[in-house]
DNA sequence: GATTGATATTAGCAACAACTAATATGAAGG
DNA sequence: CCTTCATATTAGTTGTTGCTAATATCAATC
């Protein structure tokens, strides 16, 4: 049975659908850090960042471990690593792809949509 | 430059954060397809799958191509492929790791929740 | 060129997700 | 046991996303 139920899929996938959450996951891809400092690397509002780190944890995407007084969190397991390592490897190549075609104004938001046209 | 802009990242991520989203592009992934057939197979609404496939791809995931009245999507290429793969691969990883650990209660709305506890 | 079938677009609404500010919890050290 | 520092939680608001129904476009065929 390696079919995977579609609610954990999305809900794993939306994980992954977020500015912040993505400059998380960046800021731990080399490893463990305790939020306090993920909040200051990324320059986050505190509360703000402890949300979409529970979030993450939720979505089975990272890890949280106590120690004293800190809480460290990390990447899940290499694979989730490996699947960070994915993201940009095949953006890369779309993004080229994709650039003189048709990427452009559908499914944006406005606040994307102004994005894309400067 | 293989340094991808983050509100770019964050719309192709995003593309695949959504659950009719990833049936379609499961419906694809062994090929190209009609919209109409794509409607059927996840029985759908044709004005909400059209929509869906315009997301899909202006965030680069798929392409569509016209031949006569039919529009026929398919992955836009075997990165693509191989990134829908790995998702479910990952997952599989991910899914028994945390079964019995922490995959609960945080990042879910209520729909999602009480899909958690049953 | 009118009709039919396939797909796209629009508008409006309902559900959701993300943000901020305020407050709560919980560990460590005095 | 009181204070401080690190993190989590809650509530309220706002912006975004996804849905449906209605309508428009566009290619093919008669």
């Amino acid at each position: 049975m390696n079919q995977i139920n579609i609610e954990t899929k999305t809900k794993f996938l939306r994980g992954f659908a977020d500015k912040t959450r993505i400059q998380i996951l960046d800021c731990l891809k080399n490893g463990e850090k305790p939020v306090s400092q993920i909040v200051k690397e990324i320059n986050g509002n505190q509360s703000n960042i402890s949300q979409h780190l529970a979030c993450l944890k939720g979505c089975g995407i990272i890890r949280g471990r106590q120690e004293g007084k800190y809480v460290y969190y990390s990447l899940r397991n290499a694979q989730v690593k490996q699947l960070l390592q994915m993201f940009d490897d095949v953006l890369f190549t779309v993004e080229s792809d994709v650039r003189d075609c048709d990427m452009n104004d559908v499914c944006l938001s406005s606040k994307e949509r102004s994005l894309v046209h400067d």
